[in-house]
Formats: C-alpha cells, structure tokens, sequence
DNA sequence: CTTCAATGAGCAGTATTTTCATGGTCTACA
DNA sequence: TGTAGACCATGAAAATACTGCTCATTGAAG
C-alpha cells in the first residue's frame, strides 16, 4: 500500500512517516506542493496525505490538478486550517476526506483505512460475468459454460471492454478509442473482424448468442430479451 | 441523487432533510437503525447518513449489516459521540466518513459532496420518461409498458429529440436541424414518413397515444388530456 | 523459417434511409 | 354546404449505408 505524503514542515512529516511504517505502509515524501504533484501525477499511489499550506502551490491547487489528470486517488487534506470555510474549499477541489490539526494519530488511520478500503477490495480476482460467460481479468482465461476459451491479447482487450460496459450499446468509436487506444480513423473495418473472431469463439457453439449488432448503433453484449 | 437518512430524533432528522432538499437531493428517512438497513439493502441509494445511537440497531452494527451484504454505497457517520475511540469504531465498521455533531450544515454539504463526486462520475444512466414510455440514452433501448422495442439509428436519434423536448411542440425545421443536422430543405417528407415508422411501434399496440400532430406547427410527443 | 496475430480490401447480402405517389383530412371561404 | 388548396399519412419501391465474412498481406515472435 503506497502513500504519498505531501507536507513541508520536516519534523511533522517524519513524525507521520513513522507512524504510517509502523502500520507497513510504504510512504513516499513531498516537500512542496509543486513536486508533490508531479509525483501524483507521474505515479500510481493508494493514497495521497495532504498539507494545505506548501511552498511552491498550496495543497488545494495540488488537488485541483491532479485532478483535472482523471487521476483518481483517495486524497485526503490535513491541515491547520480548521474553519468550515476552509474543509469546504479543500473539498470541493476534490479531496476525499479533511482532517485538522492536531489530530489523534489512532483517528488518522482509522481514515486512511476507510479511504483505501474500496482499492484493497478490488485487488484480487476481478471476474467479469455476463450470463454463462466469465473473463477473469488477472488471470487472462476466459470460459462459456464452463469451457475454456483461449483468446488472443487483442480478443481479450476487446471482449475485456465489452463485459465491462455489458448492456450498454457501444460504438464503434468507443472501441477503437478504448481498446485500440487510437482515434485516428483508418476507415478500416477491424473491429468487424475482431467482432467476428469474437462470435466464432464465443457465440458459435453456444446459446443464447451474447454479442448483438444494432446497425448503425454498434455492438452490445447481453442476454437479448427482445426479438 | 437518492439519499437515505437514518436518524431517530425527529425534529434533527427533518432539519436535515429539509437542507438537503434545498440542495435538491431527493431524502428519504428511516427513523431506527433496523428499518434503515433494510431500505439500504433493498434499495439503491446514493448516499446514507447514519446517526450512531438509534433503537432496534445501532449505527456501527447497521454499517456492518450493510457491509456484509455487499453493497458499496457510501456511508457518512453523524453523531454526538466525538472521541477518537468512537470514530475509529464508526469507520472501521465501514463508514466513509466521520461527523459529529454539532456540525455545521456547509460542511456536511461539502463532504456529501466529496463522497458522491465519485460515483456521478461513473457513467451515468440517462433515463428518459414520458408516460408509460422509457428510453435509455446509454443502452439505446426503448419500452413501452415494460415492453422492449427495437428502433433503428435514426428512429432512436428522432424519439430521443422528441422526448427531450416533451410537451413542446417542435417543428419540421426544428427536427431537420437537430435530428438530421442539416438545414437544406430538401422539399423532402423524411420525417413525416419517420413520425410514422415511430407512430406504428410506439403507439399502435398502445394508449394512449403519445405522438401528436399539431396541423401547420409540428409534433408534440405527451399525454393529451384533451381530445 | 514457420507460425500466427493483426489488419486492410473487396464483395455479397441485408437493413436502413429516403423518395415517390396516392389518398385522406382539415380549413377557409364563397 | 360545397370545394379548392394546404397539409398530412401511408405503402411501396428505390437508393444508400452498413455489416459479415473471406482472403491476402504484413510483421512480430519463437
């Protein structure tokens, strides 16, 4: 569990630092806003600690910045700064949680473990499903009522992205940006393709077919009540 | 945004859903820790607000019962006990956050705020309504009564128009532009001939009709009252 | 060198969109 | 009350767009 400490004053900051080692996390140190930042941004942490009052930026345009990256780490702000004003102000920059100084220690923790509870839970086995149809992320397999399915790298990222968006209709758009990772449009029919390797492997030898066409529309993944 | 408030003293209770009503969130109350958790288990809310003492259950032993089911929701804890004990025993039980009482009502604004930013985030599902009849933006489905009905690209792209402009009248010129995207008036009957492509799968088989044709002004998609 | 994933091109078949022609309905006005 | 003209509904056919699938080529990995 990694969190990154972003705080100025250097006894406050070590004092911090050894009480989080103490509860094993893996703490990384930023001693002004500006720094602390690009080391948000640059790096994937669980947690961000964050002082208000920095050199260089002050912790809420920190905040505002990082997440104006679609970063999405818990923040949580520790400062002085008690007023209903200021909790406001580093709230709505988009910090998770607003703790003043002084502070029990014990009521810190007790914050970082409710701020990092939803990404402990998430490592782990993430399986997506849809009807008899399980892809497990982490391990790469996928199986149709039981049976396995091998698929290429592509095929899985395809698949992969039309489990996690099942029900919803998406576009051709949408895939080429999400699992090919381009925009540019090659006028090239790829993903026709890809949704035909798909169907071969997934739908072919099975019922009720899961991969649905809607012309002009896209493709959607479901259990079809209608037609 | 649905929030469930789960809070026993009455007079506090009605404060605070009259606050978060004027901030347009939509309050439904439990008044004993019981009843409460099983409205958050059998509904999907946004947001709950749990006071720690309540009869039949108490707030710890409901966050926990929450927990156990499963469900993420994000839970605000606000109470009179203040002591770090407390806190610690409120979040570890899996609240989100932590409020005592008395507090000021910007703040707790402020840190809903903060807890529900996450999931109005997440892709949103956009639901249009008339009547009996719904249209799912994202999905791109349409039911009638609970019936499913399957539209092509264009039929969808002209019901969509037509219900976010519900109860208005709109005109050819209006629907060529929004619909077509094109201004150039072909001298075409395009959209007479796709008002009637709706009129035989959206009104046919039902009542009452929701498609309306205002002589020398356009269409109207409501329930008429009159006539 | 072989294998196989990845992709582009082409074409046939299908679904959708649009036009066209016909007939109906409403309104104003003599 | 009858009728012309504007406006609208609708079926069918034509034009177009879209998709499924095969095949050939490229390029990377082993």
């Amino acid at each position: 569990m990694k969190i990154l400490l972003i705080e100025d004053e250097p006894k406050v900051s070590a004092f911090i630092k050894k009480g989080l080692e103490e509860q094993m996390y893996d703490v990384e140190q930023a001693y002004d806003g500006f720094y602390g930042a690009k080391l948000a941004i640059d790096n994937e942490y669980d947690l961000v600690i964050l002082d208000v009052i920095l050199p260089r930026m002050n912790g809420v345009e920190v905040c505002k910045l990082i997440r104006q990256q679609n970063i999405a780490v818990p923040i949580l702000m520790l400062t002085a700064l008690g007023s209903t004003e200021d909790k406001i102000l580093g709230l709505d920059s988009g910090a998770d949680d607003y703790l003043v100084k002084p502070f029990e220690f014990q009521e810190l923790l007790a914050r970082i473990r409710a701020l990092t509870r939803r990404s402990q839970e998430s490592v782990g086995t993430e399986v997506l499903k849809v009807a008899d149809l399980e892809l497990d992320v982490q391990k790469k397999t996928v199986h149709r009522n039981g049976v396995p399915i091998s698929l290429t790298a592509r095929e899985f990222a395809l698949l992969q992205y039309l489990l996690r968006n099942k029900e919803r209709v998406v576009s051709r758009v949408d895939i080429i940006e999400q699992v090919w990772e381009t925009s540019f449009d090659t006028g090239s029919n790829v993903i026709d393709v890809y949704i035909n390797f798909l169907r071969k492997k997934i739908d072919k030898d099975f019922s009720p077919k899961l991969i649905h066409t809607l012309v002009g529309m896209g493709y959607v993944l479901k259990e079809m009540e209608e037609k």
